[in-house]
DNA sequence: TAATATGTGTAGTATATAGTACACATGTCA
DNA sequence: TGACATGTGTACTATATACTACACATATTA
């Protein structure tokens, strides 16, 4: 699904447990214009800035990497821990892209516990 | 370093070597304008697209990775890799944030070996 | 039913990105 | 010493990014 209309979905499910999620309201407190916010829920324009979607997934209680994702975008943080290690991170990460979701849990969990 | 003078001091080492290395004939086979490489190599404005740094990359024999972060970018081929399996990879990649060098390269030699 | 809220159409803006085109002074070498 | 090559200054350009501002018709609510 497109990033506009999943942000869509999600915002008029909770529009109908509460009123305080229509467009305009959700526009202001993310900071843009509501036409801005109807725009892009509607895929009339592009996805906006990595800090409009963070105040976003914010907003509707979503996991802002995935909601960039969606956008085409990767965080911001996540690039700068690239750039300081380019090559041991391009290497590591080309040889993850095949590995399976479990194994890669795994290797985070055994980064987490010290076990390397 | 800053991008531009890295890719000046490589590109005149080679230059002292091989006169095929000038601003207009490496402009020229990478498909820019011998003004607008210059302006690069100076600071004067700033580093060119990622497809152009590929090329610069690949005619002064160093690492695109590397450049690419000089540059302040990261490869939209690992952007891909993070933006399919978002959160897996955005936490694996926190995790291995302050992980040390040697630690990486056992965990892509682990990877690479199957030992997962 | 009057006031208020809602979603959206149209038009426009500022800044960044990614360059080109041409001219010109200086340097090289045949 | 004349032709060609070299590096660079100046002036543009096209497209993308990231929005704002205002107006307007339609709902909702008091």
């Amino acid at each position: 699904m497109s990033f506009g209309k999943y942000i869509r979905k999600q915002r008029e499910a909770l529009k109908s447990k509460d009123r305080r999620f229509s467009v305009r309201q959700v526009a202001q407190r993310i900071g843009v214009e509501p036409a801005y916010l109807s725009k892009i829920e509607r895929g009339d324009v592009a996805p906006p800035s990595e800090a409009k979607i963070r105040a976003l997934a914010d907003e509707l209680g979503e996991d802002a990497d995935v909601l960039l994702a969606m956008a085409g975008k990767v965080s911001s943080d996540l690039q700068a821990i690239i750039r300081k290690r380019p090559q041991l991170f391009a290497d590591l990460i080309r040889q993850l892209k095949s590995v399976p979701d479990h194994a890669l849990l795994r290797i985070a969990r055994d980064v987490r516990d010290g076990d390397w």
